[in-house]
DNA sequence: GCTTATCTGTTACAGTGTAACAGGTGAATT
DNA sequence: AATTCACCTGTTACACTGTAACAGATAAGC
């Protein structure tokens, strides 16, 4: 029962840049994003409005700008991906992707016992 | 130049199984996808099919079923997600991914050096 | 006040995710 | 041999995603 909206592929990099600064334009997303993915700024525009709809994210006006900020932890966003990773490219159980990404840094403890506490939850 | 179709998330999990077993009716197919999809087996059969049509896979008429195999390699088919994975969910290069498959065995060395070197390719 | 840059909303279109359905064909059944 | 059953094949469908252009609104600079 856990508000768990599934991310998609080009969703996930706009919510890593919003996980990591809590609160950013469209345009402060898009600046980032460039360093990876080469797109028009109204690519990152539509597929943010999209995200609200889903109930990924939500913005509130400030001055004269809508600064958007996620829904969902980090944890609940990568569920689906630590098995996709999991299944698909390590032979491994999602549980020891979720070890690996505490010892990379990709996530703190917390992060990391919500995630799998997750990824056990439903199955 | 090299054929490089991306692979996407629905398609990568036929595509591995492929990679594996060469060559599979659609049925032997969905059978082993059963375990990760919950799919019908008509949407095994559409995404099979759109994959030949995008260049993925090809087919042969053995007895009086279909029988099909990737057209792309396993290392051609996995530079996207690595590069995803590097800098969505380890913030590491994606050399250091393709290391680390190698270590975990889901790629051989010969594998892991054509993936190495597609990578650079490409930037 | 006008120009310019940026933000916002609207619209678009091909591709993907997911599946139902109808017709064909071989195998089993009577 | 005619019927039935199971599975294969092709066709069609529809919502969602990936990617983007465009037009109007608003703010900032001159």
């Amino acid at each position: 029962m856990t508000n768990s909206q599934e991310i998609t592929e080009s969703e996930f990099p706009i919510m890593k840049i919003l996980w990591e600064n809590g609160e950013l334009s469209i345009r402060e997303v898009h600046d980032q994003l460039v360093s990876t993915k080469d797109w028009a700024y109204s690519t990152t525009k539509t597929t943010m409005d999209r995200m609200i709809k889903k109930g990924l994210l939500d913005r509130k006006r400030q001055h004269n700008v809508y600064l958007y900020h996620p829904l969902i932890s980090k944890a609940q966003g990568m569920v689906k991906w630590v098995r996709f990773f999991a299944d698909g490219f390590l032979g491994s159980s999602p549980q020891q992707v979720v070890a690996m990404f505490t010892e990379s840094g990709t996530l703190s403890i917390s992060e990391a016992n919500e995630l799998s506490a997750l990824i056990e939850e439903d199955q």
